[in-house]
DNA sequence: CAGCCACAAATTTGATCATATTCTGCGAAC
DNA sequence: GTTCGCAGAATATGATCAAATTTGTGGCTG
């Protein structure tokens, strides 16, 4: 551990993979390990470790730290401990409500800006949607779901309320996982269909109704695995 | 910036106001700089600058900003800049629409957890209110004003929604500002009595609703002041 | 005699800083 | 008008300092 030893860390993450700076690569990284269930609720979260991981500088990886503790992503474990956080019944509800405000929103405002060339994008992003649900494609399932809702958002031209979403998202990714994890891709959430033809319809309300309802499922999900604790989780 | 100047740097951010770390403390000051309006929108903010100012290191206002851009007081403007946002109509119809969500929600989670010792020390902050609006004292009035809200907010025990508007908050302050410092304290919304009325008879319905006025109010008072720009204000 | 608590050393991890490096924007020269 | 260079600011690194958890040891008690 003496001076010498580590020279050819900054390579992977600075050099080889683009001009983005590396706090925003090292921040998107660690997102979606948090998005797409690398890292379980509870688990606890290391500098070093990410340093390590991510073969990365220690500042880049500081301040992407510092973006997902914002969004409350990770949690900030009054000590200087930092963990992905375990979402209380009562949180998950107060998760719930700002997403039953606010996405069925951005569905609906989506609907009349949509082109049907986005739709037919929507609709291949969910028929491989579809496909990981079939193989119980757990990883798969949970990175076409975000990207669905994601892109349907993004042509509701309203970012903040987008960002507002997407924080939302982060904080439920983890608990998501562990959904998949124990019951299986079976009786996830999928309103796209509904959601789909009410796109190509035009029919605003129909669209959020489908988002609201898929929204619902979601929840009603991690609530039910959340009731059912796994046990022998001792901490 | 001399060499014997270093030494005491971390003296004032650090050591002299306690044990926080410096990152948190500057992250606060760099925040009721936004909430209280020393920052107008539009304005550009550069790291060297905040260092200087605020007599802190560079790392902790680094991570300061980051945080701050995560929540949406911050911009990040393509290039390394970062600036306070200036809102859009459309944006602040955005901001709006959440608030009318999330914070009469937490008014009426408020409602039946408060008690009468609490509601007194909300009237004690509104009476400052008062006071500050008759006297035109308009960071008085942000700051009672922002407290007022923030410690009944508190009482709902609803940590998640909380920082939902917390950061909120942080994205009107700078355009709150604007306006008061354009039109005076006068129109300013209060339905704080309201609110403390409904409070104490432990009208749930009544205090959200209070608050949602108050809130619409604040936002046309807002819009208003972006309809008449005050000069020629090219972009 | 064995198990347990407490106190202290050590290692791990986080925070901060000084400095080197890179990138952007602007100005001057051609 | 375009291009080169320079200044300034932001990014990134490794080192250094501080704190906290963990570990290990010793003494005490049952």
């Amino acid at each position: 551990m003496q001076v010498a030893s580590q020279q050819d860390k900054s390579r992977a993450a600075g050099g080889g993979t683009g001009k983005l700076p590396s706090h925003e690569l090292v921040y998107r990284r660690i997102r979606e390990m948090i998005l797409f269930g690398e890292m379980a609720p509870g688990q606890a979260v290391t500098i070093q470790g990410l340093v390590e991981q991510l073969d990365a500088g220690m500042t880049p990886v500081r301040e992407a730290l510092r973006r997902l503790t914002a969004e409350g992503a990770l949690e900030f474990l009054g000590n200087r401990r930092i963990s992905v956080p375990e979402l209380t019944p009562g949180q998950l509800n107060e998760i719930a409500f700002v997403r039953q405000s606010v996405e069925p929103r951005l569905a609906y405002l989506a609907t009349s800006r949509i082109e049907s060339a986005d739709i037919e994008r929507l609709r291949a992003i969910d028929d491989e949607l579809n496909i990981a649900i079939d193989q119980g494609d757990v990883g798969a399932y949970l990175k076409h779901n975000c990207q669905f809702h994601q892109t349907l958002y993004a042509h509701a031209g309203a970012r903040i309320l987008m960002q507002v979403a997407n924080a939302l998202w982060l904080r439920v990714g983890p608990s998501l996982r562990v959904v998949c994890g124990r019951y299986g891709t079976a009786n996830l959430p999928d309103m796209h269909d509904e959601a789909l033809a009410a796109l190509r319809a035009g029919d605003a309300d129909g669209v959020a109704a489908a988002i609201a309802d898929d929204i619902q499922q979601g929840h009603v999900q991690i609530r039910r695995s959340m009731q059912q604790p796994l046990q022998a989780d001792c901490d």
